[in-house]
RNA sequence: GCUCCAUUCGUCUAACGGUUAGGACAGCAGAUUCUCAUUCUGCAAAUACCAGUUCGAUUCUGGUAUGGAGUACCA
């Protein structure tokens, strides 16, 4: 059995998207599982659409989301350079042996003629297809006689190295997500391999002998591909490598959450949620929302992402890294299109959030208080962030659930008076105050044992008490459970407000 | 247009010839609670359509419809 190696092979043409790190995701979980390699490729073969930071981002993003390759352009490894620009020499070499082999031919057509005859055609009701029937007569290598041929290159015209697609063939070929495939080559074009203009070889190609030279053992790819398979199959045995060629698996595509189409960047500032891990400057200084900059955690976004087209076939719905990897299998991810819900996102985000950590909630917290002039200690912001996170989904939450425990009330919600702040309620209150003013441990345990007693002995409604309690000490109907707050508050700061509301609400 | 791929509640999906078609998100109702959340319980909600194969089809086959992808000297 051949050691499993896979590749994430992105283009750097702008920000990957959630698609993108879903594709990674799966070669990671596949290789992890598999104790195989995961290989990061960049595939900058088109020189026209290099966009700058695009790698960077890429490489930012995947570390994010925890996604660690064991080769790649940061990594190193032995089948470097991992960046194609940096291979371009390898491509013509291997271009050329199919040119040798009969499986390739030059043409010399500019893209305006190629332009023009497709026009033409599309004219007369036909649609162009660069293929068996036309190859013969148009400025190729085929056509053309050899010395001819031989002065067009010699003399610097422009060509590029195109695959002869055999005609009326059937290619059957597999997927491991998809099980058989069979497609006519004759509704195939010839695909260009190589152009002479910027010496760079197409995707197909460079894709190709690529994976080979890195012994890829397992394409995993977006079903895109799903169409150039044929020739990729094909590409394989021109070259005598069938033998090793690897397995594919294209994976469904993720699309809009309403309307039509896959997910797009536009679709994410329309409806408001993220399409990219991380927050995206564009050349052009046009800003997109990042799932890292609006709050979300990176364990929540993989296990949104991971279950976006792959299920366990059990019910279980939050799952580690690690138990991603033990459980994930290609069989189990399923054939069509994912429509993205950004409302299942927020949920994942809500149940990492309800058993994380204190302390890291903490680090987060400071900075957001800090933001509202509030400096107070990580032991005191990890003791609020435990007891008001079980109610957030993201950390920017935490100001609107604690904003109280900072400002002390100085209006009282005329609604909330109306209602609790009546009949012997202030009373009752001033003796909660005079209990409270006795109690030195003001634990949320202590104080809440102490005062529930103390209401109980008195015959008092709990909801009465409790809510005009509120109203006093955070001067609307919000916050959480009155005896933590108090706690954080202290006694000083408990007591202190319980004074200001008792000489200044009017009673209702 | 042509080629390929797909099609189960609104959404993500389970069921790999025999189930009251299961779960989750969202929705609705109720319970719990010191507010609001959380949590819990419940309700509602689907096999695109038409044939065929079979004792029996969500499941297999064919067609139709719908959706998606591809159709570049882009990846």
């Amino acid at each position: 059995m051949r050691r499993v190696r896979v590749r994430f092979a992105p283009s750097p043409t702008g920000p990957l998207h959630m698609g993108g790190v879903r594709t990674a995701l799966y070669n990671y979980l596949f290789a992890r599982q598999a104790g195989g390699d995961f290989i990061i490729r960049i595939e900058d073969t088109d020189s026209n659409r290099y966009v700058p930071g695009a790698e960077e981002y890429i490489f930012d993003a995947l570390e994010w989301c925890g996604i660690k390759a064991d080769e790649g352009v940061r990594e190193g490894g032995p089948h470097g350079p991992y960046r194609q620009s940096e291979r371009r020499e390898i491509y013509l070499e291997y271009a050329l042996r199919l040119v040798e082999s009969g499986n390739a031919y030059y043409a010399f057509d500019t893209p305006e003629e190629l332009d023009r005859l497709r026009h033409e055609t599309e004219q007369r009701g036909d649609t162009f297809a660069y293929n068996y029937k036309v190859r013969g007569s148009l400025a190729t290598s085929l056509a053309l006689p050899a010395d001819e041929v031989e002065k067009r290159i010699e003399r610097g015209d422009q060509w590029v190295i195109r695959f002869m697609m055999p005609e009326n063939e059937e290619v059957h070929m597999h997927d491991l997500i998809r099980g058989d495939v069979t497609i006519n080559t004759s509704t195939l074009d010839d695909k260009v391999l190589y152009k002479s203009a910027d010496q760079l070889p197409t995707y197909h190609l460079a894709n190709i002998v690529d994976d080979h030279l890195m012994e890829i053992s397992h394409v995993i790819r977006g079903e895109e591909w799903l169409p150039s398979l044929p020739l990729h199959y094909l590409l394989y045995r021109a070259f005598g490598w069938t033998d090793t060629q690897p397995e594919f698996a294209h994976l469904p595509l993720l699309l809009k959450p309403t309307g039509q189409g896959k997910l797009s960047k536009r679709d994410g500032d329309k409806l408001g949620f993220p399409v990219f891990p991380l927050q995206w400057t564009s050349p052009d200084g046009e800003v997109s929302h990042g799932y890292r900059e609006d709050g979300y955690f990176p364990e929540a976004f993989i296990n949104m992402l991971a279950l976006l087209g792959w299920n366990p076939g059990t019910e279980q719905e939050i799952f580690s890294m690690e138990e991603l990897i033990a459980q994930f299998s290609l069989d189990r991810v399923s054939k069509s299109g994912a429509r993205f819900n950004p409302d299942k996102a927020r949920w994942f985000n809500a149940q990492y959030m309800h058993v994380r950590d204190n302390d890291a909630l903490a680090d987060a917290y400071m900075p957001l208080l800090r933001e509202h002039g509030i400096d107070i200690p990580h032991e005191k912001a990890a003791r609020i962030a435990g007891y008001i996170k079980g109610r957030a989904t993201f950390v920017s939450d935490f100001w609107e659930l604690s904003y109280f425990l900072f400002k002390a009330p100085v209006t009282f919600d005329q609604k909330v008076v109306d209602k609790y702040w009546k009949n012997d309620n202030p009373e009752h209150i001033a003796g909660l105050r005079d209990v409270l003013a006795g109690i030195d441990d003001f634990s949320n345990a202590n104080t809440e044992t102490i005062c529930h007693a103390w209401i109980e002995e008195h015959g008092y409604k709990m909801g009465q008490i409790m809510n005009a309690f509120r109203l006093a000490i955070v001067g609307e109907s919000k916050g959480f459970s009155m005896y933590e707050m108090c706690e954080v508050l202290g006694k000083e700061e408990t007591l202190r407000r319980l004074d200001y509301a008792l000489a200044n609400i009017p009673r209702a």
